[in-house]
DNA sequence: ATTCTATGGGAACATCCGTTCTATGTCAAG
DNA sequence: CTTGACATAGAACGGATGTTCCCATAGAAT
């Protein structure tokens, strides 16, 4: 095994291939790259393309075309990595309303607004993000000001001490409070501790919507 | 321009066609798609693909193997290449104590403790910008809980309405309020609005140490 | 000189893959 | 009911593309 150096030839075609996939969005074929790099055989092009993976320059898929990718050292060194989540502001938060949950459709297309947030401030894989942004005064007892934007998570669990955002089915109102099973009944407490807790005695009475991961305040 | 909904296959086919290329660092070909989705033609495959042209969700290059690229907007939800800054956590705030600024030593020397957010969370330039944990309850008043994390800008200028920490010199104690300037006076105004504001007469009484540009506090 | 190995070239081949054509079904408008 | 736009299916066609085989060249090792 020759762990040497890259030929020319070979380094030229790393760098077409890499400037190539950023051009078109999809890796060049065989012949692309012959054709770029100055060779006129396809067998050539996959002879050296054989070394690079020897190298360990990058990765192929046997009989799929254009089945090359760059490794990980390469595309690292070419764009910035920043473990970054895009969250889609999916809606604003009333208290006089259910929490706008996503739909699929807000998942996955045609969000515009979105909130943009570094990785490490969610422990969590990410799965069901969304935000929300708070409209009026009615959060304050959960900390939360007008024009705060809560990220939630959907998800039906939910653990001793989880700030959630429920749904009382009674009083037709959306509060956020953290939320405590104690024995038959559910003690949503404000985040304030000056203020009172809230017992739910029927679990009917009660929908929990998502739970909240991370409020960020904007003041300037 | 047919500017439509999008059926539930085109969504699913969008959906894997991101999943397929980040999976394999190429995108899916037309067959890959239909078996995917549950379509047993490559026209019709063709067809949505089509379609989604239309629609704006993609780019095809004709006659090109896997010739498919998602549109800007889409492939930004995909890619996560985007501007952070490194904020150094230089200390934690306490009532009883003026705030701790950012030393010249802290600036130039690795902080380890550091959070990292996307610029786009911060209208300025980044300039001066440090970062505080608060400790104890002591700011509810400023809607700001026990454990957040205050993202502040050492800056002299301070307009009205601005959010700032400010060092009360006859009381010994550090809050955040919003600032205004009142005639002779300065009013200090709890950004929650059920609590009465502080007026303060001399202005030697009182040291604006910081702008709070952000708040941002993890629930989990 | 001979042999071996690495590299390059050309062509044939098999398959991958986009394109196109025809047929079918649905549904709302006329 | 008829018509037309829209969506789906299946099949066939042809170009795109990876693979393989044979041969040539150059240089190093024997």
């Amino acid at each position: 095994m020759t762990k040497g150096k890259l030929s020319d030839r070979q380094r030229r075609m790393l760098d077409f291939i890499r400037h190539f996939s950023d051009e078109n969005g999809y890796p060049p074929s065989i012949r692309d790259i012959g054709k770029a790099v100055g060779i006129s055989s396809t067998s050539v092009v996959n002879y050296n393309l054989n070394r690079l993976v020897e190298e360990g320059y990058l990765r192929r898929d046997q009989n799929v075309s254009r089945g090359i990718r760059l490794s990980e050292k390469l595309t690292r060194a070419t764009q910035q990595v920043v473990d970054t989540l895009r969250i889609p502001l999916v809606g604003r938060i009333f208290a006089s309303e259910p929490v706008p949950l996503p739909s699929t459709d807000s998942l996955m297309f045609g969000v515009d607004e979105a909130i943009e947030i570094t990785r490490d401030m969610i422990p969590s894989s990410g799965e069901g993000l969304f935000a929300l942004e708070v409209k009026g005064d009615s959060m304050i007892d959960a900390m939360i000001n007008d024009g705060d934007i809560v990220v939630m998570k959907q998800d039906l669990e939910w653990r001793n001490g989880d700030m959630v955002a429920v749904w009382l089915v009674d009083r037709e109102e959306t509060t956020l409070k953290h939320i405590y099973r104690e024995g038959n009944r559910i003690r949503l407490q404000p985040a304030n501790p000056t203020m009172p807790p809230i017992y739910i005695n029927d679990p009917k009475n009660l929908q929990v919507q998502g739970k909240v991961m991370l409020v960020v305040r904007q003041l300037q």
